[in-house]
DNA sequence: GGGAAAATATAATAACATTGCATTTCCACT
DNA sequence: AGTGGAAATGCAATGTTATTATATTTTCCC
């Protein structure tokens, strides 16, 4: 918990893009599937950014690289990158964020998002998914997915 | 926290409405603000659901009663009511919820979301609340708004 | 290299939300 | 009661996000 969440202006992207891509590779490889070229093109726009980003921002971004990508298969391409817990959904912001954490899709996260600069933070807590299935059980509610996020500003742009 | 969040198909609904309504002028009276004939209708219509409806649903159900509305009228009026705390937004449905709980605004909630019925309950706990904030601030992330949501079934539709 | 399944493309449209500006309603004050 | 100004609403257009239905291409296995 006490890591770095949202990375300092100076740090070296590269590495996370590494990083990122090549957990990626894993993940597929691992589930069985195919990394094709556009799914590895949206995931590394997605990944070179630690901003959300509109399945529209990404088209423009993919297209100012010469590739040009229709909404559906953007969000059939974001879709499957869900799924392979490589991706999240912002949901206050309708937008995606490559997935930084590494137990995405394994217990709940709660996703900090800065109002300013856009970027995402991923942390996880487990007393955090206990409390939210306690409330939930506590209804006799059955959960299938849980939207964690808090706005506000991070620490670079509080400055 | 023990109360039913869900309300039992046979509840008493005309008294939910009754109370939300006069919660809303109680709430405006107090804000100094004025609950228009049109705040009011469209407070109602969610008032007389325990559903999140979208804008246009909202719009749609003012229609069949000879109102028409258009979108950015509706907007606006979603907005003042939020602001007010006696409506919700639920991210997750892009939709908008009538308050049932009272200390909305005052502590993060957490909405339960059906995604069969399409109902929402709120579930309101100190202890989640220190927790995000807790998890905010090892990060140094300075809240300003949390979008606490859990997606499943409620108890009725799990039958 | 042929066939089936997976992935992507095309075109159209649905669903959600906002901008800029005109008009109406309401209320305080005379 | 009449009027001026602020608040609320209306109107038209458009921007943004997401999906449906169908066709074509790519990939992989045999």
């Amino acid at each position: 918990m006490a890591k770095a969440l949202f990375p300092a202006p100076d740090h070296d992207h590269a590495r996370c893009v590494d990083h990122g891509m090549r957990r990626a590779h894993d993940v597929f490889e691992q589930r069985g599937e195919r990394l094709t070229k556009l799914r590895e093109a949206v995931f590394r726009t997605l990944a070179e950014s630690h901003e959300a980003l509109g399945a529209y921002q990404i088209i423009e971004k993919l297209r100012e690289k010469g590739r040009r990508i229709a909404p559906i298969s953007m969000y059939r391409v974001l879709g499957v990158l869900q799924e392979a817990g490589l991706v999240h959904r912002i949901e206050s912001r309708n937008a995606f964020a490559a997935c930084h954490g590494g137990a995405c899709g394994t217990r709940p996260v709660l996703f900090l998002v800065c109002d300013s600069c856009g970027r995402v933070a991923e942390t996880e807590d487990d007393s955090l998914g206990d409390q939210v299935r306690r409330m939930a059980k506590s209804a006799n509610f059955q959960t299938k997915d849980t939207v964690l996020e808090v706005r506000g500003q991070c620490a670079h742009c509080a400055r």
